[in-house]
DNA sequence: GTATCTGCAAATCATTTGCATTCTG
DNA sequence: CAGAATGCAAATGATTTGCAGATAC
């Protein structure tokens, strides 16, 4: 049975109340202003709790960093190499590049990687 | 000034040799077939070497692996959440969730993640 | 009261780095 | 010979885990 904790509450608001694609330590910087003593730990394990549930999405930049987002509605992201920025883009595939274009990146890459299971691993 | 060594030629030949988007570690194990004293740290030397001068890409899958791979042509790939393998496909966007389909994956996600510099940052 | 959560510290894992040594040109 | 590249081991950084104690129901 799950229970409640002043910290689960901490951790999973600070993701819904923020647009900015935080890492880890970054939620951890934010929850810290209210709870000076709540580790890491704690916060790692609440970020992966809503992504198990699904209420969070996890991306890696393509710099390898992880981000979170409570967006769960598919959408894409606009990585930015120089302060590592993250910000949504909605358009469908086919409009993305020209949406981060409007949105005023100089897109210089992109990676896209569908994921699923492969013909062999449905056997 | 660059010198040749055996084992650069190795870690090269190797990645260029398959198309199976190897890990680092990977590519050590194909390496050290032949050089059985070769290090992990020299494997990482001449693969990042390999990117730095645009002779290799980088992925990053969903999950967090980072694997190498030599075709530097544009496309995209798929990654099997089952297998962790890696697939490519050519197509260019718009086609490109038909024909991951086509390949015999069941896509059940995405990531697609434009990478440059945003407009802040180019200021 | 007991199972769940937390904080802390130690353990992992992938990757990088420092340095003495071994090559290459 | 001088500078590069290697191997090894230790350092790093991000994330995870074990455990004893605090907390919720």
């Amino acid at each position: 049975m799950k229970r409640h904790s002043r910290q689960r509450d901490a951790v999973r608001n600070a993701l819904c109340s923020v647009k900015s694609h935080p890492t880890a330590s970054a939620v951890y910087d934010m929850v810290r202003a209210e709870f000076p003593n709540i580790s890491l730990a704690t916060v790692y394990r609440n970020l992966s709790e809503m992504y198990d549930e699904g209420n969070a999405v996890m991306l890696t930049t393509v710099s390898g960093s992880v981000h979170f987002d409570a967006d769960t509605s598919p959408h894409s992201h606009l990585y930015c190499n120089k302060c590592g920025g993250v910000t949504d883009v909605y358009p469908d595939l086919p409009d993305l590049r020209k949406a981060a274009e409007d949105k005023g990146y100089e897109v210089t890459n992109y990676s896209l990687m569908y994921s699923g299971v492969c013909e062999n691993c449905r056997k």
